[in-house]
RNA sequence: GCCCCCGUAGCUCAGUGGAUAGAGCAGCUGCCUUCUAAGCAGUUGGCCGCACGUUCGAAUCGUGCCGGGGGCGCCA
């Protein structure tokens, strides 16, 4: 029996309970669902409920009568081993052991689609991260967007939503300018301007584009400066999009500012703006009356000198997010950016959107890095930075991927370079893996000695172990894990599953043999251990691909 | 001044209003002649920043303080 089938199950307790009289509750008081959880401590049965807490008052008895009524009608249930009322309401119940023990046939029968759900099918999602000027390598701030912002497309599209990953290249306005001066500078032997980029990424650059382009060198230095521009660009940006395969966070649009232009989408922009009328003049420039929406200001949209802002780009940038047809779409940006939040909302909001649906802004605070005690800092222009592709050659993808997606984002994240260059079990993506490698180990060793993963003669009676039920206890959890990560937007509660997932694993392997040892006969217990053992091993793998990070077979 | 985030064990951090607040690391102590010891078991460690409020119940929600970080542009 899953978590969910208990919970349907004393939904429909509930409900019988109220229409034979038993209990005396309104319709409209009645919830929709039952909240199961797990309890912290065993002798609070496998499940827990405070459904009686809850209807107390509305029944006008108390939380324990309530309780006590609803008990009886539990017991009765198919597969309740026993139900009691504890403490001040809670309904502790514990399954059979063959209804518990069954989740292992259900998973392994379910495969890669365990876990995956229907909660958001038919809902459109546009993720949008990192979005990086392409004027340089993607830093460790970019990191954390990449792991974050894939993990959350992954979780998203196991709850069975329809997901667009997609890329802003920033590939507009002076810093591209800058970037261009600064390469031609480099070319030129001279050094970087004041303003410009000084790291030996430019250098190298520089250098790319001479040998492929020497004449660039003998055009004028207005024109050396596009042509420098133009060249760094396109090689930055492969570079960047080879650095994000190869960290797997593949993009399904990358999406230039530039072409807003091209394609007329910022003049279509500014139309539909003004046709909502939200838009006015004032001292020769374009506004956007945000203010109208909890802005804190009105923005500009064009300079009074007739160039248009950043801020202009924005609001194309959504509107055509909204031609393209999406029901929500997900920002997720810097904390130095969180000014920007109530703007984004105001333009969805002047589109005649209502903000609160189709525009969720994700701030996430800054990475912090230490490195022999001291933080490193970061300066893209001092060319003082650690970047994705440092990272991963320091610690590979998977340690990278999974220490980004192990805390929430509005956590400020401090990382300590020399304890994860060490690939202990500090870190516990091993842990993890460990678990996964080892349940791989001991199925290839079972296979040796003919031993199959064998649901036909699966008897889940037999899997009576403490250590058999926080196992099975704990896979029973990861469909409600996905769906709320989803909902929530939070890749991280993933991570804390699969390192309590391989914590019960471990403990119970040290206490369970799987096995048969020696000559013994293979018992239908071993063969009951070996559908548990390929059951958690399926969910420490859809677990982990929901990260992005790979499932060992071997260690 | 206004806005956002944070404050939980020595350190890094989990904790979607539930029961005795958890994990890893660090410290101490045990467990490998048979399935991976990257593991398991035990032990030490807490005014959940402070106060008041809402609730049957608050680390969690509200208000006010205190402390730390970040942000305010006809910049990009």
């Amino acid at each position: 029996m899953t978590p969910a089938e208990l919970s349907s199950a004393l939904l429909s307790v509930l409900d019988a309970a109220v229409a034979s009289g038993d209990l005396d509750v309104p319709a409209d008081r009645l919830p929709a669902s039952v909240t199961i959880e797990r309890p912290r401590s065993a002798e609070h049965g496998d499940y827990a409920t405070n459904v009686a807490l809850q209807l107390a008052k509305s029944a006008g008895r108390p939380p324990r009568e309530v309780a006590s009524v609803l008990a009886t009608r539990i017991q009765a249930l198919p597969g309740i081993a026993a139900v009691d009322v504890a403490g001040p309401g809670f309904l502790n119940i514990t399954l059979e052991a063959a209804a518990q023990g069954e989740l292992a046939r259900t998973i392994v029968g379910e495969g890669e689609a365990y876990g995956r759900g229907a909660t958001m099918s038919g809902v459109r999602v546009n993720v949008e991260f990192i979005s990086a000027n392409p004027n340089g390598p993607l830093h460790l701030g970019h990191t954390r967007w990449a792991a974050v912002g894939d993990s959350i497309a992954r979780v998203l599209e196991a709850a069975g939503a329809d997901v667009a990953r997609e890329f802003y290249i920033n590939d507009r306005g002076v810093q591209m300018d800058r970037f261009g001066e600064s390469l031609r500078e480099a070319a030129n032997g001279r050094p970087a301007p004041e303003d410009g980029y000084h790291g030996g990424y430019i250098t190298d650059l520089a250098a790319a584009i001479v040998a492929d382009h020497p004449e660039y060198l003998d055009l004028p230095a207005g024109e050396q400066l596009v042509v420098f521009r133009e060249a760094g660009y396109v090689l930055q940006l492969k570079q960047q999009q080879d650095v994000l395969t190869l960290f797997r966070t593949e993009f399904d649009v990358w999406y230039s500012e530039r072409s807003l232009y091209e394609s007329g989408a910022v003049e279509r922009g500014l139309v539909t703006l003004r046709e909502q009328g939200h838009s006015y003049e004032l001292d020769g420039a374009l506004w956007l009356r945000t203010t109208d929406f909890d802005d804190d200001k009105d923005r500009v949209l064009i300079k009074s000198d007739g160039e248009t802002t950043y801020f202009a780009s924005d609001s194309a940038y959504y509107l055509d997010k909204r031609v393209r047809g999406f029901d929500i779409n997900i920002y997720l940006l810097g904390a130095d950016h969180h000014g920007y939040v109530n703007r984004l909302r105001a333009i969805a909001a002047c589109a005649g959107d209502d903000p609160n649906v189709s525009i969720e802004v994700l701030i996430g605070q800054l990475v912090k890095m230490y490195r022999g005690g001291q933080e490193v800092r970061l300066s893209k222009r001092k060319g003082d930075i650690v970047t994705l592709e440092d990272l991963v050659d320091e610690v590979g993808v998977d340690a990278a991927r999974y220490t980004l997606c192990r805390y929430p984002v509005d956590t400020p994240l401090s990382l300590d370079l020399d304890l994860l260059v060490k690939q202990t079990n500090d870190n516990p993506v091993y842990y993890v893996q460990y678990a996964h490698a080892r349940i791989s180990s001991l199925l290839r060793n079972a296979a040796e000695l003919g031993l199959d993963v064998n649901l036909e003669d699966f008897d889940a009676g037999l899997l009576v172990h403490a250590r058999e039920g926080d196992l099975l206890g704990s896979l029973g959890q990861f469909p409600r894990v996905v769906t709320g990560a989803a909902e929530l937007r939070e890749p991280h509660r993933v991570a804390r599953y699969l390192e309590e997932l391989a914590s019960a694993y471990h403990k119970f392997y040290d206490s369970c043999r799987v096995l048969p040892r020696g000559d013994e006969e293979a018992s239908p217990t071993h063969s009951a251990r070996l559908v548990l053992c390929a059951a958690t091993r399926q969910v420490l793998a859809n677990g982990l691909a929901l990260l992005g990070v790979t499932a060992p077979e071997r260690m």
